[in-house]
DNA sequence: CCGCTCCTTTGATCTGCATCAACACCACGC
DNA sequence: GCGTGGTGTTGATGCAGATCAAAGGAGCGG
């Protein structure tokens, strides 16, 4: 939307009170998450802050459903526990994210929830989250939220299923890039939030083959990887890679 | 094969009126979907029926979206088209199950929606639905819903990006079982209403594994096939299976 | 009934990725 | 400074499952 990363300390717009007023995230928290009004109905929601540092637990799957959190700063990633206790990312989170939505209405969470470097998170109570949902526009926008991420994660599934390491590498860097993207900053340069393993993990593969595959990519100058530093040099090749090879 | 067929074409409860009082589903309609005030309230939806057969779409990925499909006889399949032109099934719907909640919200279809066999559908059309939805009872329970399937797509995922082919099929035969058990069958002894091909496609994997991996559990007397006929002998060896080996 | 096509099974071979292994790097505390 | 543990890269090897191949069965239209 915006390529200026200025725009994130933008003062908050006129309609906003209470708590949200004095955020830094202004009229972007939430973009995707709740419309203005419902931050004229409920300011004082971020009141129920919370700062996790690396490692730390936002909710674990299982835990009682206290209500939906948005994502202020930093990153998290959500979890899904395997049966034989092994555990599955089935998301990544930054700024501007919702989570819990995949417990709505049940009580207790999908998921654990982990934070990948210090950030900071907004809870808003599930009782004020139902109120706002009595208003047909909210409810309907929530609806569009779950729909939206529904279909992510059956794209998703679809995706892990059949493509290949470097297909699904090449995917996954696109989708960092246009997350990025969304948020106002770069989408050719930025960085990767989460590890090798973690990438690995997400894209069911090991960290030895996505190490691998950035190399491949590097090694014809469609990347420039320096840890977690990403530079994309060629966006039309990894689409190109997006695609089964014929 | 069938533990109480009967149970099928009880008459309806007294409460229903309508054209969903003539319906020989009765309360066995939308166990998950909807509950029984809703058919108070629109007791006319079921006007709205779509006969299929045989390899017909219900809707494709891309269409208007009209409203939310309810299975009433039949089996179809949700397809998520791929970029390369493939297409990954992400779900096979059954009587009672919902079709289209991954598009709520939006105005079109994010999938293909494909009949297995011959098969019925009740459209609740966008608008029913939308009053239906004003109603806070049924809002919430839409809601659970579509979280319940965000999370078990999640699940779904979190499987085919990590677990063997055994522990794939294993698991797939296991949720059959559970969800034949749910609408009243025996969980021991049913119909595949797909063919091995489409199960592969929606496990990630190809139809010779699948055959082969069936044929290995057949080896060691935990199931009896035959075509789609599937008698399970041994539930508990096929969940020791769904674990990964030590 | 035949002929056709699609589905299924089973065998043989191939390959992409996992696995095992060694080492470099960086950040951390001491 | 030096160790130590987590993280990343790269190489060598092995295996699960894909791919190729062949043949029998089931369903269906004519």
């Amino acid at each position: 939307m915006v390529n200026r990363g200025t725009q994130v300390h933008d003062t908050a717009p006129v309609a906003l009170q209470g708590a949200c007023a004095q955020c830094a995230l202004g009229k972007l928290c939430f973009p995707h998450v709740l419309p203005a009004a419902f931050r004229n109905l409920f300011p004082l929601v971020q009141e129920q802050r919370v700062r996790l540092g690396r490692g730390e637990f936002l909710f674990r799957a299982g835990d009682p459903f206290k209500g939906i959190y948005a994502v202020k700063a930093g990153f998290l990633k959500t979890c899904m526990p395997l049966p034989d206790g092994q555990s599955k990312i089935v998301g990544f989170q930054a700024m501007g994210d919702a989570l819990g939505l995949d417990s709505l209405g049940r009580n207790v969470q999908a998921t654990d929830a982990i934070a990948l470097n210090g950030c900071e998170v907004c809870l808003i109570p599930l009782d004020k989250f139902e109120k706002l949902l009595e208003h047909p526009t909210e409810s309907v926008h929530v609806r569009q939220l779950m729909a939206r991420e529904l279909s992510r994660v059956e794209r998703q599934a679809a995706a892990v299923g059949t493509l290949s390491a470097k297909q699904l590498v090449a995917t996954f860097l696109l989708d960092m890039s246009e997350r990025w993207e969304e948020r106002g900053y770069s989408k050719s340069e930025f960085v990767l939030f989460m590890s090798r393993k973690e990438i690995g993990n997400y894209l069911g593969l090991t960290f030895e083959t996505v190490s691998r595959t950035l190399s491949y990519f590097q090694d014809r100058k469609w990347i420039t990887v320096h840890g977690k530093n990403m530079l994309i040099g060629d966006l039309a090749a990894l689409q190109s890679q997006t695609a089964r090879a014929t």
